[in-house]
DNA sequence: ACCGTTTTGACAGCATACTGTCAATTCAAC
DNA sequence: GTTGAATTGACAGTATGCTGTCAAAACGGT
C-alpha cells in the first residue's frame, strides 16, 4: 500500500528535519523544538499563556510549558502578569528573545531556499494537501476514541 | 514559503502517526517504535544484527539497540549466534514474536484502508516523492559536515 | 452568592530518539 | 602475522514528547 510507504517517509523527514534544526540554530545555543515555540510566541498578534500556545502548536500542554520555563530561563522570553488570571502567565519575547529570533530567520532563509531549490512548487502544494489531509482524519479518531 | 508550511505538516503528522500507531498496537503490550522494529525483523530476508537493522530503519545505532534489548525481554525476537561475529548477535522472531506480527497486519490492513480511503494515490505518490527529494537533500547536508 | 466544572501551571514519571565513551571484536593494509 | 581503523554492543547522559495527578484560579449555571 503506498500510504504505507509514506508514512515511513514521514517519519523519517520528521527525524532529519529536527536534526537539521538543530544544527542550524545551535549556533544560538538554541534548540529545534525551543525554534518553533519561539516563533510561535513571535508571530502571537498578542501575548498569550502557555495553554493557548500549545494548542496554536498542536502539542500537548506540558511539553509547551517546559520549553517555556526553559526559555524563561534563559532569558528568552518573559512572563508578564496577565489581568485576566492570576497564573496563567502572558508569555512575550524578551529583548535577547527577539534577537534571538532576529537572527534565526536571517539564517533560516537561506537554508530553505536552498532545500526548496528545484522542488516544484505544485508538488509540494499536493504534498502538504495530503499532509493535512492525513492530519484530519487522524485527529478525528484520536479525538473519537480519548472524548 | 510554501516549504516552511509543509515542515510543520510533517511534525504534526508525525506525532499524529505516532500517536495514532501507539492505539492501534496497545491491546498487544506494543507500541509504534517496537513495532516497527519488529516489522523490518519479520521483512528482512535473513536475521541481522542490530547495527544493521538501524541502518535499514535509518535511525541511531542505539536506539534500535534499546529497542532489541526490549523486545526479546519480553520474548519476541530471538538473540541468535552469528558465526561471523561473537558479539553482533543476529535477530530473528520468536513463535511470540511472529504471532504478535501477524495480528498486527490483522489490525493494520483495515486501519490504513480506511485513512487511505477518498485520498488520491496519484497524490500520494507525489507526496512520497517530494519527501524523499526532501529526505535525500537534508541527509546530504547532515552528511556534509559530520564526515 | 454558591458550588460544580473547566482551565491552568507545577510536579513526577515514562517512551523515544540522540550523543558520547569504552572495550571487544572484526577487518584491512602492510 | 601484526598493527591500526572500523564496527559493534554496553553504559551513561540529554532532549523532546507524552501521560497522570494535584491545587489554584476562573467560569457558569442555579
Amino acid at each position: 500500500m503506498a500510504l504505507s510507504a509514506l508514512f515511513l517517509d514521514i517519519f523519517r523527514a520528521n527525524a532529519l528535519l529536527v536534526a537539521s534544526g538543530d544544527e542550524l540554530v545551535a549556533p544560538l545555543g538554541l534548540t529545534s523544538a525551543r525554534w518553533q515555540v519561539l516563533g510561535t510566541v513571535a508571530m502571537a498578534p498578542t501575548p498569550q499563556p502557555v495553554a493557548h500556545i500549545a494548542r496554536d502548536m498542536g502539542l500537548a500542554r506540558q511539553s509547551v510549558q517546559r520549553l517555556v520555563n526553559e526559555l524563561a530561563e534563559a532569558g528568552l522570553v518573559d512572563l508578564r502578569d496577565n489581568p485576566h488570571h492570576k497564573r496563567a502567565k502572558l508569555i512575550c519575547l524578551s529583548e535577547a528573545g527577539r534577537h534571538s529570533f532576529d537572527a534565526i530567520h536571517k539564517l533560516q532563509r537561506p537554508w530553505v531556499d536552498g532545500l526548496a531549490e528545484g522542488l516544484e512548487t505544485e508538488k509540494i502544494a499536493i504534498a502538504a494537501e495530503v499532509l493535512q489531509s492525513l492530519r484530519a482524519r487522524l485527529e478525528q479518531r484520536l479525538g473519537d476514541q480519548a472524548e
